[in-house]
DNA sequence: TTGGTTCTCATTTTT
DNA sequence: TGAGAACCAA
């Protein structure tokens, strides 16, 4: 077990460990598996393995998460899984759809259930191998536990019909496969002799389980990790993992590292200080190899958008008078939703910016129907796919329809039964072509799942099935949107293909387990450009910048609750953790922002401090109050005052001002010109001619487009 | 069945 | 604020 504390070179660590294995030991490439937490992560280690070694010992070492390793290894053995190899992966959002489904069938009073809570209720259980009639016994008068039991059991059943694992099902059904299974276990013990575990504080039980059986042959396993940056536990994860490693694995050696190659002293004083506070920890003293550094900045602000201009000008700012790259530049926050004035801030001040993590596509209506056309003609069992796409396009199959066919479905797969009643001429003569026509094109579809290549394959879906052809009719913005998004579809489509010319199974495996998906905005900003990141603190791990804005720190965000009655200590100290991978991100100048008023759910709220704030030393803080909104009359922030432009953002459709001949700039297309309008207030249509993407029709409200100042 | 509207309700992080 | 459900009219 490697402790590594942010910024020791963890990684470093395991590359070259993987590096001196095969060099210096002599042992094969692909006898080594190494895990990473995300995908990212993955292709990195690849990268940098790459360099060390050559191009094909590198190829040949397994790398990548738990949940694509899982994934690979289950589709290898599915006979012995009584699965098709074809079995379809579930995604988050279906989960959720599959879950509230069931929850209808039980008539569980709605109000008391959030699905979003009955989610990850079952996922907890799945992740400790508890099955739904054991969570039903062990619910005992918790009355909500027994429903989710309930949902659980339903849940669980239509799943093994459909032939569908979710994500929780990956690791677990891997762990059942060894653990009852000799052979395939002697064979994995084998082949995997080296394991190389990265993040492992977050790791959860299932995932635990799954090294531990995977090394007891040769006991020859190496986790890095860092207690203290361990925030995963929403999701399952256990620091106990990384705590008792060396009773879980006895005989293991520990080596701790404590040089701190990233951040100024400063820095991590600051940080190291604040971490003082949590109790839970294996306690390391991390010490800068670089001494001094500037002061930390804590800055408060009046509002959100006052956060936001500041953001603007002191980019700006700092990019003038210190040269410094748009790239230097980490702007982090707790939740998604804080990224939105921030965008808008450096879109009107023109500042080239990139928002890292999810960007939403994955929730794109387009973008599940087309996946689930995929996962049916692949996979037909699957039954949760059918329905989503039985209407879609609309082929008159509504509410009644639906009912009369989930009927007689039952627990049989739709699409058989959907096939068969079309033999029977169940339904009315008006309907029976589309719906036929509906079944012959899955049916050709599926023929050609192996013969064609995944970006025909998709082109030749949607023009199959007129999918197309429902947005194509009609001329409105959200068409327009529509139509954007299925091209979207298509180049992802190219663009997997283009890298790895892997068959369509492959390309539904990337698509479900790499959600994350960076954006580039606005226009087609390569990936290695030279931007400024916008992310959540999470996907900050494993990140560094030379200067980093940490905003919104206080107290219900970040530390974020909703209400402090529920904030145990635990979940305290993950939220301390989450502030602790932040502040550990910078290297040179850390700034850490709070505003006094927020808009948060549609309403102005006050906000406190962050507890986190007090927790500072004051030697190493310069605390600066800038409330008010005089951000250009403000005290030396990091530039004494400004050939900073100032930055003041318009409402984005309080000036529904916008006049024919306006300059304006749109988060994805850039600048451009203004030149039709129609209607008032957030309703009103623009049509637009961008300078590089040509003319769009958009809807002001949602279009967020802003006239240039 | 479909398209449109209004209403309400909850707001964390992601493989 | 924005998503989803519920409701209503054609």
């Amino acid at each position: 077990m490697v402790l590594a504390g942010a910024g020791s070179g963890k990684t470093r660590v395991i590359v070259h460990r993987i590096a001196h294995l095969i060099r210096e030991l002599g042992v094969k490439p692909d006898r080594i598996l190494a895990v990473t937490f995300t995908n990212k992560a993955a292709r990195e280690m690849k990268e940098r393995i790459t360099s060390l070694l050559d191009d094909t010992s590198a190829a040949r070492i397994a790398i990548g998460t738990f949940h694509s390793v899982c994934a690979r290894i289950l589709r290898r053995e599915h006979r012995s899984l009584k699965l098709t190899s074809n079995f379809t992966i579930v995604t988050e959002s279906e989960q959720h759809a599959r879950v509230k489904r069931a929850v209808d069938t039980l008539n569980i009073p709605p109000d008391r259930m959030a699905p979003r809570q009955i989610v990850t209720r079952i996922s907890n259980a799945k992740n400790r191998f508890q099955e739904p009639e054991k969570m039903l016994e062990s619910a005992g008068f918790d009355l909500m536990q027994k429903w989710t039991a309930r949902v659980y059991e339903i849940y669980q059943a239509q799943l093994e019909q459909d032939h569908a694992l979710d994500f929780d099902d990956l690791i677990v059904k891997t762990v059942r496969l060894l653990e009852d299974n000799p052979l395939v276990r002697d064979a994995y013990q084998e082949r995997y002799r080296y394991i190389l575990v990265d993040e492992y504080q977050d790791t959860n039980h299932a995932q635990y389980r799954l090294i531990s059986i995977l090394s007891r042959r040769y006991r020859n396993v190496m986790v890095v990790g860092d207690d203290d940056q361990s925030i995963y536990r929403w999701r399952g994860a256990e620091i106990s993992n990384i705590l008792n490693f060396e009773r879980d694995f006895p005989g293991a050696r520990t080596v701790k590292l404590e040089q701190n190659y990233r951040s100024t002293q400063a820095i991590l004083t600051t940080a190291a200080a604040m971490m003082e506070n949590n109790r839970r920890r294996t306690g390391k003293k991390l010490v800068a190899v670089r001494s001094g550094g500037e002061k930390v900045m804590q800055v408060t602000l009046g509002s959100d958008r006052e956060e936001a201009e500041f953001l603007a000008k002191e980019l700006t700012g700092l990019h003038a008078r210190e040269h410094r790259e748009w790239s230097d530049f980490g702007i982090l926050f707790r939740t998604n939703a804080q990224s939105r004035l921030i965008e808008e801030s450096c879109l009107v001040a023109q500042i080239p910016f990139r928002v890292i993590g999810n960007t939403g596509f994955f929730n794109r209506k387009e973008v599940k129907d087309l996946f689930a056309y995929i996962r049916l003609a692949l996979n037909p069992l699957d039954s949760a796919s059918c329905l989503r796409i039985l209407n879609t396009p609309r082929r008159g199959i509504g509410a009644a329809t639906r009912e009369m066919l989930m009927e007689k479905t039952g627990d049989r797969p739709m699409f058989r039964v959907l096939e068969s009643l079309v033999e029977d001429r169940v339904f009315p003569g008006h309907k029976i072509g589309r719906i036929a026509d509906f079944v012959r094109g899955v049916l050709e579809m599926e023929k050609i799942t192996r013969t064609t290549d995944v970006p025909a394959f998709v082109r030749l879906m949607i023009e199959r099935f007129g999918y197309r052809e429902q947005f194509e009719t009609e001329d409105t913005p959200e068409s327009t949107a529509s139509l954007e998004i299925i091209e979207e579809f298509v180049s992802a489509a190219e663009e997997f293909h283009r890298r790895t010319g892997d068959t369509l199974d492959k390309f539904c495996d990337y698509l479900a387990l790499n959600q994350e998906q960076s954006s580039d905005r606005p226009g087609d900003v390569e990936e290695d450009q030279n931007t400024v990141s916008l992310l959540t603190l999470h996907n900050a791990k494993g990140l560094e910048f030379p200067v980093v804005f940490i905003t919104g720190l206080e107290e219900g965000l970040c530390p974020c609750y909703r209400s402090l009655s529920d904030l145990t200590e635990d979940d305290l100290e993950e939220e301390r953790r989450i502030v602790y991978v932040g502040m550990t991100r910078a290297m040179q100048k850390l700034f850490l922002l709070s505003a006094q008023r927020r808009f948060r759910a549609g309403k102005q709220t006050d906000s406190k401090p962050s507890r986190f704030l007090m927790e500072l030393p004051e030697k190493t803080l310069e605390r600066i109050n800038l409330q008010g909104a005089r951000t250009r009359r403000a005290r030396p922030v990091s530039f004494r005052d400004s050939d900073a432009p100032a930055v003041k953002m318009s409402h984005p459709f309080s000036g529904n001002d916008f006049r024919r001949g306006d300059r304006v700039v749109h988060k994805r297309w850039g600048t451009g010109t203004v030149i039709d309008l129609k209607g008032r207030g957030p309703e009103a249509k623009i049509t637009v001619s961008f300078d590089r993407a040509g003319r769009k029709k958009l809807l002001l409200g949602p279009s967020r487009l802003f006239k240039m100042t």
